[in-house]
DNA sequence: GTCATTCAGAGGTAT
DNA sequence: ACCTCTGAATGACTT
């Protein structure tokens, strides 16, 4: 089920955008208190809120200024040199901030319970933004680098080969022995990891005993540096992670010793029985081809953290990797919890060569280890249509989508599928709305690859904002995007209609207790990648108004994003927008309130199914491609995060609360069920 | 399509 | 100046 979308905010890189309800309930929302959802959504709307009314509260100016400071370590990590210590208490200072509304008045228990819960979520989210960060990071150096690859591809002979999706340029370099420049960068995912150490962007920099906070047992990791992002385990190639002399100050073990291992199974001798671990020693072994042993270890290094670790009842992170073929990301690392070294010994190995074996043996305590962990599958994918459970639709589109997407219910009883609408896969429109198709289109020729010729790309700040990797990823949100379109001399593959190739993944529609419908994907999605539009009947605003018990509107905010309006938080820089586009719009009520919205309510598509949350990991994009005109700007919904198959899909409807009024014009409240950590409680 | 091989990668640790 | 249980591209192979 789905509700009214209004205006959205983005955390961070989870963007937002689109319609308020309309301005007059925005005033209405700008009466209600500073909001205790004022931390969880970086929300320019909240923040203009409360400059709006800076003379309000003084507990609520300190805990803003207490989470400012949360922000800045997230965002922009601790920007001040190192030292160790004075983090630590600048924490601690900033714990004090927080904890100070505590004891005070009804507002402020509000804000309390806010606090509180940013306490809790606040290491999660931590977590979380850092990812995402480290994403952002990975997807602008794969953009370079496809750059640099068509820069090298065009100079050394003009290799126009007809070969269709392979602009991917074949990196043989060679031609050009002193690079283009100064970065061969092939390894995007260790750049990302270097901008953020260079700019203290590292979540814990300072290595930690033990477990970490806002990482769960279970939780997974995409690729070794994103827990190098995080300070999970700080080395992108290294089993073991420990930590060395230069920690002997601050503690009073014997050092090193180890804190973070990972289980890769690739050692010829590792056991793995879940709960009980023998883990090989490092080194000594050959480091390509067939990785054998081939002299003996020492007892140096990591070997030796590991046997501090014995004596000193030091506990170990585990980490397993797992080979898994079907997602994009081809690994994925799973936290399997706190493991005690019990004893370690030397042993001849199967090469004939000297090797330290430790036995590892889980706490207890810790949530139990699943198969699923160890032996690692993603949940139950169903094969096939008759291994669905549930299964009340085998295909909701009646095949107007290529890929299927059933529909399943082990809720009701008696199952029923979803009704009520009609299943279309591409935007209607309203007859008394016209659809402009005036966008000029670029003069490319196949595919466009050159942001510095192809028009299209010129419009979105002279990059493409997709890179091709993965069949297309948006690299960051942005106000809007500029794809090519009808008149431009690209074909269907071109990496800049990314958003217009239909659906990629196998997306279920299920239900849920409480909520009603909700949409998953059976694959992973990697962050980035399009997952639908959102169609329905193209209206104007106004004719909606009447029908107030519509669930299923979505106000199309483009144009309020771009100015920033209704406490919209920008996305694109300034001047990045072209200004032909934004001068269109003269009359600045018609900037107020989106004037059209999309109407899934009696047809629409699979969005329509697809709930709020209030910690989503999707985000909105208004795409434009036929036209320029930003307040008739598609729908899009893309991953914000790295989506493991069968987690549920959501995005941020964008409610500011208090901002939806019923027929007789009171307040309407609506719950929120999402269940994330920060949670409105309320919809709307 | 899958497998095997290749090799750059870059910070941490110790010398 | 070492060390390193990645990742991705390439080439060889199998169906």
């Amino acid at each position: 089920m789905v509700f009214t979308r209004t205006e959205k905010s983005a955390t961070s890189n989870s963007p937002v955008t689109n319609g308020v309800k309309e301005d007059k309930d925005f005033k209405k929302l700008k009466q209600s208190k500073a909001s205790p959802t004022a931390p969880r959504r970086s929300s320019a709307r909240i923040q203009a809120l409360q400059k709006a009314e800076k003379t309000v509260a003084g507990p609520n100016a300190v805990v803003v200024k207490g989470e400012d400071k949360c922000k800045d370590n997230v965002k922009e990590g601790k920007s001040k040199k190192r030292s160790r210590k004075n983090l630590v208490v600048e924490e601690q200072s900033v714990l004090l901030l927080k904890k100070k509304p505590l004891a005070c008045g009804k507002d402020e228990m509000k804000v309390e319970n806010a606090v509180g819960q940013i306490e809790d979520k606040s290491d999660t989210v931590k977590v979380k933004d850092t990812i995402r960060l480290f994403n952002k990071y990975y997807l602008q150096l794969v953009q370079e680098e496809e750059k640099r690859c068509v820069r090298t591809e065009t100079q050394p002979k003009d290799a126009n080969s007809p070969k269709k999706s392979s602009q991917k340029a074949p990196k043989s370099k060679k031609g050009a022995p002193h690079v283009d420049s100064k970065k061969p960068a092939k390894r995007p995912d260790l750049k990302a990891i270097s901008k953020m150490m260079e700019n203290n962007e590292i979540l814990y920099s300072e290595k930690r005993i033990g477990s970490i906070p806002g990482i769960e047992v279970g939780y997974q990791f995409y690729s070794r540096a994103e827990m190098v992002a995080v300070g999970f385990h700080s080395h992108w190639l290294n089993g073991i992670d420990y930590m060395g002399q230069s920690y002997a100050k601050a503690y009073s073990f014997e050092f090193p010793i180890a804190i973070a291992i990972v289980l890769s199974g690739m050692y010829e001798d590792d056991q793995d029985n879940a709960e009980d671990v023998v883990y090989t020693g490092q080194g000594g072994h050959n480091l390509t081809g067939d990785k054998r042993q081939i002299q003996d270890q020492k007892l140096e290094r990591g070997n030796l953290a590991l046997k501090n670790c014995v004596e000193q009842c030091v506990p170990v992170r585990v980490i397993r990797g797992h080979d898994s073929s079907s997602s994009y990301s081809g690994k994925v690392y799973t936290y399997d919890g706190l493991y005690k070294v019990v004893n370690y010994w030397c042993e001849t190995g199967l090469s004939g060569f000297k090797v330290f074996k430790f036995r590892l043996r889980r706490l207890e305590g810790q949530p139990t280890l699943t198969t699923n962990q160890v032996y690692f599958t993603y949940g139950r994918v169903p094969q096939s249509i008759a291994e669905i459970r549930g299964l009340v639709c085998e295909d909701i589109t009646g095949g107007q989508e290529d890929i299927p997407i059933p529909a399943t219910n082990v809720v009701d009883d008696p199952p029923v599928p979803p009704t009520g609408f009609t299943y279309c896969k591409s935007l209607k429109v309203a007859k008394n709305v016209k659809l402009p198709s005036n966008a000029a289109g670029c003069k490319c020729k196949g595919l466009c690859n050159d942001p510095t010729t192809c028009a299209c790309a010129l419009r979105n700040g002279s990059d493409f904002p997709y890179v091709s990797r993965n069949g297309g990823r948006l690299v960051e949100a942005k106000d809007v995007v500029f794809e090519c379109g009808p008149k431009c001399g690209c074909g269907p593959g071109c990496v800049n209609r990314t958003s217009q190739k239909g659906l990629r993944y196998r997306l279920e529609v299920f239900r849920t207790a409480k909520k009603g419908w909700a949409v998953r994907s059976w694959d992973f999605i990697p962050s980035g990648a399009p997952v639908c539009e959102y169609t329905g009947i193209l209206a104007r605003t106004e004719d909606m108004d009447s029908m107030l018990e519509n669930n299923y509107i979505f106000e199309i905010d483009g144009l309020q994003t771009i100015k920033g309006l209704g406490g919209r938080e920008r996305r694109s820089q300034d001047g990045e927008i072209p200004e032909d586009i934004l001068n269109k719009y003269e009359d600045p009520s018609s900037e107020s309130v989106p004037e059209f919205c999309i109407d899934a309510g009696s047809t629409g598509n699979i969005a329509r199914f697809i709930n709020h949350c209030c910690e989503p990991n999707l985000f909105v994009q208004c795409v434009l491609s036929t036209h320029d005109d930003l307040r008739l700007a598609r729908v899009m919904l893309f991953a914000a995060d790295n989506i493991p198959p069968l987690q549920e899909l959501t995005y941020d409807y964008g409610y500011a609360l208090d901002s939806v009024l019923g027929s007789d014009g009171k307040i309407k409240q609506m719950p929120c069920y999402c269940g994330a950590a920060d949670c409105r409680k309320r919809l709307f």
